[in-house]
DNA sequence: TTTACTCCAGATACTAGGTATCATTTACGA
DNA sequence: TCGTAAATGATACCTAGTATCTGGAGTAAA
């Protein structure tokens, strides 16, 4: 995933190509939006971006690629969900509530915590999802010296 | 909250005018029928539940009892949000995902391995959300002795 | 207990996100 | 190049809300 010099838009249609799903424009229309996106992004921003192509297309591009490991849903605070490039695997996200900017937070730990205090409880752990709100390096910076 | 001997309805409209909002039949209605729910449920399926109250009531309803702490919103597995009643104060859940069931994890000490793995990425943290999918006690039972 | 004021209810329309159906078109392997 | 399966776009529909508005109800003060 994301390889140096190898086109974003391509490695995503890769990832669809890679589980039999076809090579169409529109798919690679969607696929390029999605690479030029710097944040994470709503569903309904993507398909307004992108008029010439189907309502169904769109969502159904967005739901194959998630499912396919090269898009990740985020959770936003206010419990919208949003889009994003993926690293592949589990992993969790480090979300800034000021400018909007994530980061893959790959090293996940929480899982043997996790057990333990699920076991306390009976319960056998088989997922979860996090989500880390707060503010990126550059926001706590730009609060600190104001203009 | 959830005090013995006293309506857990009662309960939730007490939280409503702590907060100054008023006892309307309404409410009341909408109280009764989620103080019976015992399991997370969609605001859709409340909905359909009291065909008496106005659509818009019942989403209003549920939005005031998340801000008063009464009600919280659980995240399924599949990304879709339901609600149930809640633990006031931070906490997550145990949901399972054969039957539904959800408990309530009060003890969230993830916190503070939050804050350094956040650290790393000069991140300062403000809040997270976490979901725990997995299997309920009853449901490991029936899986080792089925019928 | 009447009044007055504000909040609340229900109706309705609208936005967002998403799925189901279906006729037509396209990709691609044989 | 042809046949088939898959994908498309149009459309309708569903869930989950929110915004707006008019009339009605709760409540506190007179």
């Amino acid at each position: 995933m994301r390889k140096r010099g190898y086109p974003l838009s391509e490695q995503l249609m890769d990832a669809l190509e890679e589980r039999g799903y076809r090579d169409t424009a529109p798919r690679r229309t969607v696929a390029r939006a999605i690479a030029e996106k710097k944040r994470h992004f709503a569903a309904e921003e993507l398909r307004e971006q992108l008029p010439g192509i189907g309502r169904a297309t769109v969502y159904r591009s967005l739901k194959i690629l998630v499912e396919a490991g090269a898009l990740c849903r985020v959770l936003l605070e206010d419990g919208n969900l949003h889009y994003q490039l993926s690293h592949r695997g589990h992993h969790h996200h480090l979300l800034c509530v000021e400018c909007g900017a994530s980061e893959d937070l790959m090293g996940c730990d929480i899982e043997d915590r996790l057990e333990s205090v699920a076991e306390a409880h009976h319960f056998q752990v088989s997922g979860h999802w996090l989500e880390v709100y707060g503010k990126c390096q550059t926001c706590r910076a730009k609060l600190l010296t104001p203009v």
